[in-house]
DNA sequence: CAATTGATGTAATAACATTACATTCCAATT
DNA sequence: AATTGGAATGTAATGTTATTACATCAATTG
C-alpha cells in the first residue's frame, strides 16, 4: 500500500498523523484540515477507517486518538497484534510487536474455542525522557 | 474490601453490573437506576471511579463499558494485569491473568526505562457459543 | 449509455465523559 | 452537644467522541 493509492482525503488525513509528535483525535486532525476544505467529523472518521483498514494508521482504545503506523512501508497487520507504550505526560507512542506474547493470547483463545479478531494492547504510562 | 464499605451509590450500580450478563455503558447503568434516585451520569461515573480503584468493576477500554471483577473477594489488583475476551456478539467476558505476558510487557517497558501505569489488554471476537 | 461501486459533502443526532458549584452526610475532635 | 473537615452527593451545563441519514459526485464496467 502506497501513498498513492490514497484519495485526497485519506492523503490529508494520514499526512497530518505523520506530522504529528503525538496521537490525535478525530476532532483535533478535523480542525488541523479546515484550512484544506474539511468540514465535518465524518470526514475524518471515514479517512481514518481507510487508513486503518491498510495499516497505515493505528487507533489507541485507551485514549480515543489515532496515531500514524511505525512502519507504514511494510505491512502492519502482517506482523501480527501491534502492542503500544504511551506516554501520558508527551503522549510520545512507540510501537512493538511481540511474539511470546501473541502466542500465549492466541493460545488462550483456542483452548477455549474464542475466535480472536482485533487484539488490544497498551501499556499507558511515563517515558524515560519524562521520568 | 467488602461490600459493607460501599455507599448506597456504590452498592447501586456495583449491584446492577454484577446482575449483568454483558458489560455495560455509564448510561445504560444510569438508565437502570433511575427508579433508584439516579439522575445523571456523574452520580455513576463517581460511583464507577471508585469501584475500579477497589478492584470491584474492570472498565473496557474498547467498548468504553464495564463489568463486575470476576472475582471480587480477592484483589484483583493484586493479580497484576487482567486480560479480557470480549465477545462481539454477546457480549460475554472472560477475565484471565497471564504472567508470562505480565512478565514480556514489564520487560519490554523496563528495557525502555518506561515508567508502567495502567495496562489494556483486550481481545475482541466471537465466543464458543456464538460461533 | 446505464448501472454499479466507492468516495464525498452536509446536517443532525447519538453516545460518552467532565467541569463547576452547591449541599449533605458522617465521623473525629473539642 | 457543637464544631469541623473530608468524602459523598445532587444538579445543571457543557465538552468530547462517534454515528446515522440522505444527497451528490466520479470512476468503472457491462
Amino acid at each position: 500500500m502506497t501513498t498513492q493509492t490514497l484519495t485526497r482525503n485519506q492523503g490529508l488525513v494520514l499526512d497530518v498523523l505523520s506530522h504529528s509528535q503525538s496521537p490525535l483525535s478525530a476532532y483535533t486532525i478535523l480542525d488541523k484540515l479546515r484550512d484544506s476544505g474539511f468540514r465535518a467529523p465524518l470526514q475524518v472518521y471515514r479517512a481514518l477507517d481507510k487508513l486503518l483498514e491498510f495499516g497505515l494508521v493505528h487507533r489507541l482504545e485507551s485514549i480515543n486518538a489515532f496515531v500514524a503506523c511505525a512502519h507504514p512501508d511494510e505491512d502492519c497487520h502482517a506482523h501480527g497484534i501491534t502492542a503500544f507504550t504511551i506516554c501520558e505526560t508527551c503522549g510520545k507512542v512507540t510501537e512493538f510487536h511481540d511474539h511470546v506474547i501473541e502466542d500465549r493470547l492466541k493460545g488462550f483463545a483456542r483452548d477455549r474455542n474464542f475466535k480472536t479478531g482485533k487484539t488490544t494492547i497498551e501499556i499507558r504510562g511515563t517515558c524515560a525522557g519524562c521520568a
